[in-house]
DNA sequence: GGCAAGACTCGTACAGTGTACGAATTTATT
DNA sequence: AATAAATTCGTACACTGTACGAGTCTTGCC
């Protein structure tokens, strides 16, 4: 009851006779995936919805399904498209390499904020699985012993996941960090540690991201 | 536009004159808070409908919205009333104090999967932000410096935050890992270091967290 | 040419969702 | 007893994902 494999052709080569508006070259699961990912940016996770991804497509709902399993399977594709890593640099500073790698993930989530809440509960996709073995080089290159890298790597991975995950969540809306500051107004004396802190008020999230890294750095570096 | 604050009381007392069945009370939002969370520790987020809250509850559908003012509501009150933190012991040990605060709050969200998945969108409910109060008592009775101390409580969260969103997306289901494993085996030649590693394999969740946590709290402990 | 076998599109229909609206009922107050 | 407030809930609506099967178009084979 596992999988089947659906049906998936790539074809193109139509003639254009009668219309001559090229703006509708037929359903692909690239077309699909790219609408799909603008439709997401615009609206969020809610703001896709077959009906509308169709119409953005020009086409009727349920076309879409044979070239696509569910909906699911459009969050799978979309997701995917997204998270290409064109890793420029060679391997040289080890450190500084991993940090890149860290940052442009973080980046390429954030500007598709919908893609933290939907990676968790996905499986791991060939572009993730780029960046985890980059990551495992790095840390080899670093001198983390095998018996360590592991441990490494996930650490890395959920730090990277937890960061994006709530800072996509708090939104780039101010409505958030009013709710906030709202709250910690009221409740401050019961938390005075986090009040003297300012914690909830720093919104200098990417030094924060940055430095929180060093740390978890800092601890996965060999000891001398 | 922004938010109106729906009445809700507290109201107990009334005659038992008619049915002497006690089962059905009156609602209350701590009453739909505990059913919320029993429906979906049993079939997870997409097992709660209002239809079927209500009629688990034994009332009908729209009398919820009296006490409650839309389904997000009730995932606010459910998440909430699952991370109450029964601090037991005392400080000592700033970084056991740490390990542990962490651990039982990675425990509890396991316990109930859907809330790793609702948390991050959320704002800070009480029962979190006594977390974070606690955690930073610890950190600065640990002797890390007050401009070190945010850093370090978010990558904290963060880390936690990704560990338990990972595990919960990855479920207890045997499948995600048959399925890692067969993609694995595909493609383990383009991914030399993660098959080397073992790194999709390796399922001891509890002493890979523990260990990357150790990373970390290397790194955010005070230098000498 | 004819024609059959796929590849592909899509209209209709259905069961399910959250919730707006307003009427009915119960409880509290005077 | 009368009035007001608190609480319940039936009905209705717009919207969702997608099963089903009938259509159309493209291609290869005789």
């Amino acid at each position: 009851m596992a999988d089947k494999v659906a049906g998936r052709r790539g074809r193109r080569l139509q003639g254009q006779g009668a219309e001559a508006q090229g703006n509708e070259p037929g359903l692909t699961r690239e077309r699909i995936a790219a609408t799909a990912v603008g439709m997401l940016d615009a609206n969020g996770l809610n703001g896709l919805t077959m009906r509308g991804l169709a119409e953005a497509l020009g086409s009727g709902v349920m076309s879409l399904y044979w070239h696509v399993q569910n909906k699911e399977d459009v969050f799978d594709l979309a997701l995917d498209s997204v998270l290409e890593y064109r890793g420029p640099t060679a391997l040289q500073d080890w450190r500084g390499d991993i940090v890149h790698v860290l940052e442009d993930w973080r980046a390429t989530m954030l500007r598709h904020p919908w893609s933290a809440s939907l990676l968790p509960r996905r499986a791991l996709g060939p572009n993730i699985l780029v960046r985890l073995e980059r990551l495992s080089k790095c840390l080899s290159a670093g001198g983390v012993s095998d018996t360590d890298v592991n441990a490494a790597i996930w650490s890395l991975w959920n730090y990277v996941m937890g960061a994006t995950v709530t800072r996509a969540g708090f939104g780039p809306s101010d409505e958030d960090r009013a709710a906030s500051q709202q709250r910690l107004a009221e409740l401050g004396a019961l938390y005075p540690s986090i009040e003297h802190s300012r914690l909830l008020l720093d919104d200098d999230w990417d030094g924060t991201f940055r430095r929180g890294l060093d740390f978890l750095l800092d601890g996965i570096a060999p000891k001398r």
